[in-house]
DNA sequence: GGCGGCTATTGGTTAGACCATACTTCCACC
DNA sequence: GGTGGAAGTATGGTCTAACCAATAGCCGCC
């Protein structure tokens, strides 16, 4: 049986005050169990797939009780850095943190924090997206190219029938976003699209033939990324955006 | 004297506290009541400030045991969505998503993820950091110029005296970020520091000659910053950021 | 009137128990 | 001999009941 480590917060013994003036007894245990695992793998002593002792087990290992020991793992949980499994051969796995879990967080924060107002989440995402548009013209495979038509052709079938959706313009330019071939970029982009078409929704029914335009402004830009073409391409998704943008300011000065 | 637990999948509770919380039903109780108590966040029927019941006060409402909805709260809590204090008058009161916290996340996911590179990361930044060149250009006020020259004077300070860290440069550079005065910019590029912190320091000790340079360019940045000149203070930040990209394109190089 | 201790409220933790789930093993049956 | 299913087992999910610890507010004493 390990004996918990004499680390940063593992107290259950300040009662006694034999020496004056401890640093207060440290917030909580399953924090401080928290705070060891994370930076276990952080060091990369417990890498992405390993698997962490039972629950069971960690209680002796942190001489804590079992309760404690899943209130850390849920904070784990919850910050994406393990998963936990049930059943035999079940428990902790430490995984990469998804750019999914992160970009929850993100979203959260963009839609939940009141300081933040639509009109600034706009502007953070066009600098994103207009930032990243040397990059993609400079990486996008042909192959790359030929998908992102395909998506155009199909968005110009949708709206034949009536059946285009902001989702498939939020598809677009995701899809953009990976042509940078950048993850951290994917990662930030991807969270500002599922607020942008709750916001937009409503402005699209009112505004059906937006999506027309819209296909063709997209349409456009891809010839442009085709031609590498950067100043066209910004120029093209600038204009796009900004479009957007105007009709999500409308919005919010309409609401107010 | 445990009674009959029903089944994971069963609902239809016949609980019914018909206010604001319903009992739940589902693979994991707390999670369910985690989505809940977000829903009514998100909804606005809980707003910042607000303090949930008593943990056993909760337990009533959602007819489960203490120990779920502590997960619950750590879960909500490891999210930034509440944040719980001890004590009379304690519990769990509803916050708005702290840039901070989120921050973390991000940061995690830039540290920890293998897919992710420092190269990554660093042409990251390299389109925040550039994309917000024009808005700090617009917005900066004649208050915010003189801010960013008086760190500009410290730095010169710090450098004769050998004090010059390498936070100090990351402070300069969140200082510029918040001139954009957008909190979801903001966010987005705080939690790029720290891991280029991390990953820098040891360059710096290699060539402490560096913090000269990079002063005098965040100082030939302010300047052209107080002209309005764009496309200056982007040639300048530009050329900064690249500078430091190299550096990271070494180390990581060497690394491997 | 102010200070110090009492008390109630509330989160933090423990211990032991039971249930649900999923993998493993192994045996019976074909 | 192979295969399907039953029993075994490890593990997370939840419950109960209790106690500890921190804090705010009140009350009485000086």
């Amino acid at each position: 049986m390990n004996r918990p480590r004499p680390g940063p917060a593992t107290n259950t013994a300040h009662r006694g005050t034999d020496d004056l003036f401890n640093p207060v007894s440290l917030a909580r245990a399953s924090q401080a169990i928290v705070d060891q695992i994370r930076e276990l793998i952080q060091d990369g002593q417990l890498t992405a797939g390993e698997r962490l002792p039972s629950e069971r087990d960690l209680c002796d290992r942190f001489g804590v009780s079992r309760v404690t020991v899943r209130e850390a793992l849920r904070i784990l949980e919850a910050g994406g850095l393990v998963t936990v499994k049930v059943g035999a051969r079940g428990g902790a796995y430490i995984t990469t943190p998804s750019s999914d879990r992160i970009g929850r967080g993100i979203e959260d924060y963009l839609t939940m924090s009141p300081s933040i107002t639509a009109v600034e989440v706009t502007e953070a995402r066009l600098v994103l997206e207009l930032g990243i548009v040397p990059i993609v013209c400079e990486r996008a495979t042909e192959e790359d190219i030929a998908g992102l038509l395909a998506m155009c052709d199909e968005a110009d079938a949708a709206i034949a029938e009536g059946t285009y959706t902001m989702e498939m313009s939020a598809d677009f330019h995701i899809t953009v976003a990976r042509l940078a071939h950048n993850g951290a970029i994917e990662m930030l982009l991807g969270p500002f699209h599922r607020p942008m078409l709750t916001s937009l929704k409503a402005a699209r029914e009112a505004a059906p033939a937006m999506g027309k335009v819209g296909v063709k402004e997209h349409r456009r830009f891809v010839h442009a990324v085709r031609d590498r073409d950067v100043p066209k391409a910004t120029e093209v998704m600038k204009a796009h955006l900004e479009r957007t943008a105007s009709r999500v300011q409308q919005r919010s000065r309409a609401k107010s």
